[in-house]
DNA sequence: TTCGAACTGGACCAATTGGTCTATTGATGT
DNA sequence: ACATCAATAGACCAATTGGTCCAGTTCGAA
């Protein structure tokens, strides 16, 4: 029971609730009766919904929280004059979340969709769902005038210190790095 | 049973069976049966090594997979003539292994200690493992006459890369952006 | 050769795992 | 009022989990 839980229909409980613990404690560090507890649900209705079980579970989480990550890119990069501005209110805003949710601690897809049973089918996803957020990212740098080659390398450029960082903030207990990673774009 | 591990005392097969599979699949996807088949050793001597089990092992596991990161990190910059050089094998050397080793797909410690069971203990035990890398390229960063703070700076920027990368390459399955890595720092 | 500790082998355990199945409930259209 | 079907509730299951325990074995020092 994450927050206002109560008027969410069943399924989108089930999501949320697993993309938050799967997103602190892995796939298989979560047992279905915890995940069920969170969500309030019992057993049958994540087989009605999710007739695969929790795998689905996992891909149906990981989608919805990469949908997360995309609306906090666009509204970053939407105010921006420059890519700078953008990746740094980025930051700022991972940094904040990161400090304020116990949840934002951790990329949620991989920690998600890496060490996964059947691995093959969740890395693909994975991997569709890093490419969603480099295109996003992408497709904002065109806006200030880049080569489309250019606005490709900015994008990953961008997505790796992010992920790095993320990390780098979890061990340390702290979002210190993660404000001082626009410093690392320019340098 | 990894490598050549006949001669090998049984702990040390013990340490090396879970930092290989600890890496791929996480600390919770990786049963104590799997773990001891691998290792060719009975639940027994597990236990006899080390006292409080999977955990004591994990730990254990993520300290040799890092001084092995260290070893690598020392030979990529003891022949190296600037910062940007030493980087610069080191990524290409972690690329190499992420080719032809199937191990070298994921940074063995956030594997392995993040998600663990009793968090704070494993997350500190990764921090220090994080910042003795961090150490070691700062010390080597220092030979090219740099500043104690650039130093820093320079070393935390490339761990960051590094991380990030080691995640991009394994969802794609590739390892052409660890190669890319060096290109960032300059840019 | 004997003694004692370090180590091995594996039977055994309670708890939990992901998953199945069926009975029941709720709502909606007719 | 009825039929229909999506959704819920949870008992139940085999398999596996991490962990305990102890009888043997091995091996080096006396």
């Amino acid at each position: 029971m994450t927050t206002s839980s109560r008027p969410l229909p069943t399924k989108d409980r089930l999501i949320r609730s697993a993309a938050n613990l799967f997103r602190t404690r892995g796939y298989h560090g979560v047992g279905l009766n915890d995940l069920l507890a969170d969500a309030n649900a019992p057993k049958g209705s994540l087989y009605h919904h999710f007739p695969r079980g929790k795998s689905d579970l996992a891909l149906a989480a990981a989608t919805w929280a990469s949908d997360e990550m995309l609306r906090l890119i666009a509204v970053s990069f939407d105010n921006a004059t420059t890519f700078q501005d953008g990746a740094t209110t980025l930051c700022f805003k991972l940094a904040k979340l990161f400090d304020l949710t116990g949840k934002w601690d951790a990329c949620p897809i991989g920690s998600t969709l890496f060490e996964g049973p059947d691995n093959e089918g969740f890395r693909t996803h994975a991997m569709h769902l890093y490419d969603g957020w480099i295109a996003e990212v992408h497709d904002h740098a065109l806006r200030f005038g880049v080569s489309e080659k250019e606005g490709q390398c900015a994008a990953e450029h961008l997505f790796v210190l992010v992920q790095g960082g993320w990390l780098l903030a979890r061990a340390r207990r702290s979002s210190d790095v993660i404000r001082e990673l626009p410093g690392m774009i320019a340098d």
